[in-house]
DNA sequence: GCAAAAGTGTTCCTTTTACACCCATGC
DNA sequence: GCATGGGTGTAAAAGGAACACTTTTGC
């Protein structure tokens, strides 16, 4: 009376985003060690296990393969289509990442030959459909760092306010007048301003400021919303 | 050298919204007719056959269970909590979807003991994880609603204008300045004002209008933002 | 002619944009 | 002392919110 199915294996994948001013947003992608696509470049991934979480998995072979640990994960959309893995029935449920700076050192090892950072503005032709994945990664961040204080998780946990000032014109791909964005951040109640300044760099040192979550979580309780 | 994985199982869930200016917004349920959860009502859903995309499974399955084709189909979010369903793992691919009044009629069939429409403020138990997903159905609609012109496809094609200022104000919560939103409404140029006028109801008729999806392509292209 | 809903315009206020001058530091 | 970037305020423009009266229909 059941129905047989055949099976459909379930992976999970992970776009992560890195930022540094000067280099812009960059993408942590591996090279294959393994057919199909083998040596080509890829968003690192794998095969979920039984008793695990999506999101331990994803955490878990990120740590395998390139050794890295991401401080922010969200989900991003399952793709699915039956012929995107040439091999067999696959669906994947895609996440996107974010790390902050000081940690931005990976090192291949387990299924990949090789992990690297790669600024989103030069990207390698891509493994299986994850090109498109990551365009829709591109997409949604830019989107989610505009009503959503995501920005802090790809900036140092102090950090002068230019830096935040040149993430959003970054992702934005626009100029933003520096005066009006800091009035109008500032003006959201949720950075602490820091007595430290910024120390090295060219001009006059600006001060550091912090992302003051608690404040942050208090004023989305009352209804308050974000958006830059 | 290949490890072993145990399979997971993938189903597909949709959340079906319509809508009624004198009855709200309703969601579309089915009773389970087998366990677990027998009895209860739940969102329709079921496995995803091998060579079948996500959507086709979606589709196939509404049909099936509650004989109702769908007008808009939009990925949700992928819930695969290791414990969510109590026989074994299984991930589920949610989707919300809508459709308009005039296919309001349903059939209850298959794996479905019935099948009905239930107030969104009004729902009875439901089975597994499906309450959190349906919540987080109605929270994405609500949002969705406000940049994107999703709100035409819970409508008839023709529309008084008050049909479409009542959806916003169900699905917002609160009372908007009807004055105020069709003039920001029609400033858009997405809705074609037709020559027919509402017959039945009370009061002054209204004129009825319709989505200019051409249109509203065209000023998207060219980078024009729907918000309202 | 009364109740109900639709059509329409103006004023006020808030938010956003544009823009310029001075200040602190490194070399 | 000069180049570089940081700190700050104001005025004009645009967009959003508040609001009232007239018109068309059914009963």
């Amino acid at each position: 009376m059941a129905k047989e199915y055949p099976r459909i294996d379930i992976t999970v994948d992970a776009v992560v985003f890195g930022y540094k001013p000067d280099e812009g947003i960059s993408v942590l992608l591996i090279k294959r060690k393994k057919d199909p696509f083998k040596g080509t470049w890829a968003i690192p991934g794998g095969f979920v296990e039984v008793d695990e979480s999506l999101e331990h998995a994803v955490s878990r072979e990120l740590k395998e393969e390139t050794g890295i640990e991401v401080n922010y994960l969200e989900q991003l959309y399952t793709f699915g289509e039956p012929k995107r893995d040439p091999r067999k029935r696959i669906v994947s449920v895609a996440y996107y990442a974010l790390v902050k700076p000081d940690i931005y050192e990976v090192h291949a090892a387990d299924d990949a030959e090789g992990a690297e950072w790669f600024n989103i503005e030069k990207l390698p032709k891509l493994a299986f459909d994850h090109k498109y994945i990551l365009e829709m990664a591109i997409f949604r961040l830019r989107n989610k760092i505009s009503y959503e204080p995501v920005g802090f998780e790809l900036l140092d946990k102090h950090f002068p306010f230019s830096e935040l000032h040149k993430l959003y014109e970054t992702l934005y791909g626009k100029e933003i007048d520096r005066r009006n964005f800091k009035k109008k951040f500032l003006s959201l109640g949720i950075l602490k301003e820091l007595k430290e300044k910024n120390s090295g760099g060219k001009g006059r040192p600006g001060l550091l400021y912090q992302f003051d979550k608690d404040k942050y979580f208090q004023l989305k309780k009352k209804g308050i919303v974000f958006e830059i």
